[in-house]
DNA sequence: TACTATCGCGCG
DNA sequence: AAAGCGCGCGATAGTA
C-alpha cells in the first residue's frame, strides 16, 4: 500500500558520536508538493534538530497518510507544512492524528509584523507567505471528504505549496526567530499557534454535537411550524400585525432601518436609530411588539431551519474555525457563525448517547491576563482563587460588582464618558501597575506606534491614510476639521492597542490552555468497544474530543465514564498554561467546569 | 445584475 | 445603562 517512488536516504551521523550508522534524531519534517500543480506527489524532507537535512522521501499522494502514521509513530517530529487545513484534513479522514505541527503561513503573519524580530524585512519580501489561508471545501459527508486526491480548487487561494518554498521559508523563520530578541517566547507563540491550527481541523471533523430535534422544537416553539419557502413564520406575521396596528400603518415596513424610523416619527417617537437600547426610551404601545418581532426575525434568519439544513448535518455542526485569524491571535471563523454560538440555541448541543460534554469557562480572562503581564500584586491578590470583580469589592476599591466590571472593562477598553471613566481613577490608585500598562499602550497606539503581546504578536502598523491624517493635522494650513480629526483617529488607535495588549494575551493564554489540553486528551485511554455512537470521524469515535473553543471557553464531547478525569484535566491544563506564559507569578485561572448532557448556561 | 456600505444583533 | 475592544452574519440601501 506504502510506496515511496523514490529513494529513501540516511546520512550517517555526522560528529564525533560512538554508535556506528545511528541516525541523528529527526526533529521536523517538512512536507511540500513535489508534482507541479496537480498534486499528485508529495515530498516529505526530515531534518535534524539543527535544521540539516537527514533523509529526503518522495511519495503519492494516496500513499501520504500512511507514511505520516509511521513517522508520526517513529520520531514523534513536528510536521512542517504550508497550510494546515489543506493538510491535516486529508490526515484526519484517514484516521491519522499528529501531536506537533509548524504552520509556516501561520508564523509568517506572526513573524512578519513582530517587533521583536530584527530581521522581518526578509520575511516582508516574501510576499507569497501574506496570503488567505486555504478555503478548505464545503463539508460533504458522502461526498470524497477532505480528499486530496479529490477536487483541489477550493484550494486556490493560499500560500506557495512547493517543498522548495517550504523549506526557504522555514529556514528563514528559524532564523530570524533565532536572532530575534526573544526567540523562546516567540517558539511558544508560535508552537501555540500551530497547535490550534490543528485544532480547529480537528474539532471540524469531529464536530459539535448538535440535537437538530432540540433545535427544531425550539424554532416550532417560538416562531410557529415551519413556513413553506418565502413565507413568514405565524408567530411572526401575529407580532408584525400588532406592530403595524401600533404604528396605524397597516402596510408599515419592519424590515428596513430607514422606513421604520420614518413610521416612528410619525406616530411621535423622535428616535434617531431603530436599535433596541434607542428605542426603549420611549414608552409606547409599539415598542413591545416591535423588539419581539426583531427577536423572531432575528432567530429565524440567522439560527433558523435554513441554518439547520445547512450547518448540522448527522448530529454535528461543522464551523470553519479560522485561527489566528483576528488581529489580536483571536481566532475568527467563516461560516454559521461558531463564534456566536447564540445563549438559546446552547440547549441544542447535546452529547451523543453514552457520551457527555464537559463544559469549561475561565472567569475574567482579560483583567487576569493584564494582572500577570503588569506584575500587578494587587489585582492577583483580588483575583485569587474568587470572583475577580468581588475581589475588587472586598478591596475596597468599589461598592458593588457591577462597579467593578464596568470599572476593569472600561479600563481594557478604553472608555472616556460615564461610570466608566467615572471610576477608573479609584482603579489607577488601588491597581497603578495594571492600569500603567492599558495607559502605556494606549499612549504608543495613539502616537503612532506599535504594542506587542506576551508573547510576542505585534500590533499593525497604522495605515498609511492614518499617518496622512496625522500629518495634515500638523500642517501650517490645517482646518480646526482636520485637527479634530486626527485626534479622533489617534484615540481611536489608542483604544486599539490598549486593548491589543490585554486581548492578544488572553488569546495566547487560551492556547496555550487549549493545546495543553489537546495533549492531555490525546493521552487518555480509549473508551472500550461499542459505547460509542460513531457518526464523523474515526479518529473520536471512542475518544474524548474538544468540541468546541470559544475564545474562553471549551465544550468537550466525552464518553461519559472518563467525563471526571477530563473535567480535571481541564483544570489541570489551565494551570499548566498560566505556569507556561507567568510562571511563578502568582495568579490563577479559576475554572466554571460542568459535566451535563447539553451546552446550557445556568 | 453585482458589488459595497451600513445598520442591527449577538458572541467573547 | 448602552459609552469603550474584537468579531460574523443577514437584510437593506445605495452605487456601478
Amino acid at each position: 500500500m506504502l510506496r515511496p517512488t523514490s529513494r529513501w536516504t540516511r546520512v550517517r551521523a555526522s560528529a564525533g558520536t560512538s554508535t556506528v550508522d545511528a541516525p541523528e534524531a529527526t526533529a521536523w519534517i517538512v512536507l511540500g508538493g513535489a508534482g507541479g500543480a496537480t498534486g499528485e506527489h508529495v515530498e516529505a524532507v526530515e531534518l535534524a534538530a539543527d535544521g540539516s537535512e537527514i533523509a529526503r522521501t518522495r511519495l503519492g499522494a494516496h500513499a501520504l497518510s500512511s507514511w505520516v502514521r509511521d513517522r508520526e509513530g517513529a520520531a514523534a517530529p513536528r510536521w512542517v507544512w504550508n497550510d494546515t487545513p489543506g493538510w491535516y484534513a486529508g490526515l484526519l479522514a484517514d484516521g491519522v492524528r499528529v501531536g506537533r505541527c509548524h504552520d509556516l503561513r501561520l508564523a509568517h503573519a506572526i513573524l512578519r509584523d513582530a517587533v521583536s524580530v530584527r530581521e522581518a524585512p526578509s520575511l516582508r519580501a516574501a510576499h507569497e507567505w501574506d496570503g488567505a489561508p486555504a478555503e478548505p471545501t464545503a463539508f460533504d459527508a458522502a461526498a470524497t471528504l477532505f480528499s486530496l486526491e479529490g477536487d483541489r480548487s477550493g484550494f486556490a487561494t493560499g500560500p506557495p505549496d512547493g517543498m522548495d518554498a517550504a523549506l526557504q521559508e522555514f529556514e528563514r523563520q528559524r532564523i530570524a526567530v533565532a536572532r530575534s530578541d526573544d526567540p523562546a517566547r516567540l517558539r511558544l507563540l508560535i508552537a501555540a499557534e500551530s497547535a490550534g491550527a490543528l485544532l480547529a481541523v480537528e474539532m471540524r471533523a469531529a464536530g459539535l454535537p448538535w440535537d437538530a430535534v432540540a433545535h427544531d422544537r425550539l424554532l416550532t416553539d417560538q416562531l410557529g411550524p415551519r413556513p413553506v419557502a418565502g413565507a413568514v413564520p405565524r408567530r411572526m406575521q401575529e407580532v408584525a400585525a400588532e406592530v403595524r396596528s401600533a404604528l396605524g400603518d397597516p402596510a408599515a415596513s419592519l424590515d428596513s432601518q430607514p422606513k421604520l424610523l420614518r413610521s416612528l416619527h410619525r406616530i411621535g417617537i423622535p428616535a434617531e436609530s431603530t436599535s433596541k437600547w434607542a428605542l426603549a426610551e420611549y414608552e409606547h404601545p409599539v415598542i413591545a411588539p416591535l423588539l419581539e418581532y426583531r427577536r423572531l426575525s432575528r432567530l429565524y434568519t440567522a439560527n433558523g431551519w435554513a441554518w439547520l439544513d445547512e450547518w448540522v448535518h448527522e448530529g454535528r455542526f461543522r464551523p470553519v474555525y479560522v485561527p489566528g485569524g483576528v488581529v489580536t491571535g483571536r481566532w475568527a471563523s467563516s461560516g454559521g457563525g461558531a463564534l456566536q454560538l447564540p445563549r438559546q440555541l446552547r440547549s441544542a448541543v447535546r452529547a451523543d448517547p453514552g457520551w457527555k460534554l464537559v463544559v469549561a469557562d475561565v472567569a475574567q480572562l482579560e483583567p487576569r491576563v493584564l494582572a500577570a503581564m503588569a506584575s500587578d500584586g494587587a489585582l492577583a491578590t483580588a483575583a485569587r482563587g474568587r470572583d475577580l470583580y468581588v475581589g475588587i469589592v472586598e478591596s475596597g476599591v468599589v461598592a458593588t460588582r457591577a462597579e467593578a466590571k464596568i470599572a476593569l472593562l472600561g479600563a481594557m477598553y478604553g472608555a472616556t464618558t460615564g461610570d466608566s471613566a467615572r471610576l477608573l481613577p479609584r482603579l489607577r490608585s488601588a491597581y497603578p501597575r495594571a492600569m500603567a500598562l492599558v495607559d502605556e499602550a494606549a499612549r504608543v497606539g495613539d502616537d503612532g506606534g506599535v504594542v506587542s503581546t506576551w508573547l510576542g504578536r505585534s500590533s499593525p502598523p497604522p495605515s498609511a491614510s492614518w499617518h496622512d491624517v496625522q500629518a495634515k493635522a500638523s500642517d501650517v494650513g490645517s482646518s480646526r476639521g482636520d485637527e479634530d480629526r486626527a485626534r479622533r483617529w489617534a484615540r481611536d488607535r489608542g483604544r486599539f492597542t490598549r486593548n491589543f495588549v490585554v486581548q492578544g494575551t488572553a488569546a495566547e493564554w487560551a492556547l496555550a490552555w487549549l493545546a495543553d489540553l489537546r495533549g492531555r486528551l490525546a493521552a487518555m485511554p480509549l473508551a472500550s468497544e461499542g459505547d460509542a455512537a460513531i457518526r464523523s470521524g474515526r479518529v473520536f469515535a471512542r475518544r474524548p474530543h474538544l468540541a468546541l473553543f470559544l475564545h474562553d471557553e471549551v465544550i468537550v464531547h466525552v464518553p461519559e465514564p472518563a467525563a471526571p478525569a477530563v473535567a480535571d484535566a481541564v483544570r489541570e491544563a489551565a494551570d499548566a498554561a498560566a505556569a507556561l506564559l507567568f510562571g511563578a507569578f502568582p495568579i490563577d485561572f479559576p475554572l466554571d467546569v460542568r459535566i451535563a448532557d447539553t451546552a446550557d448556561k445556568s
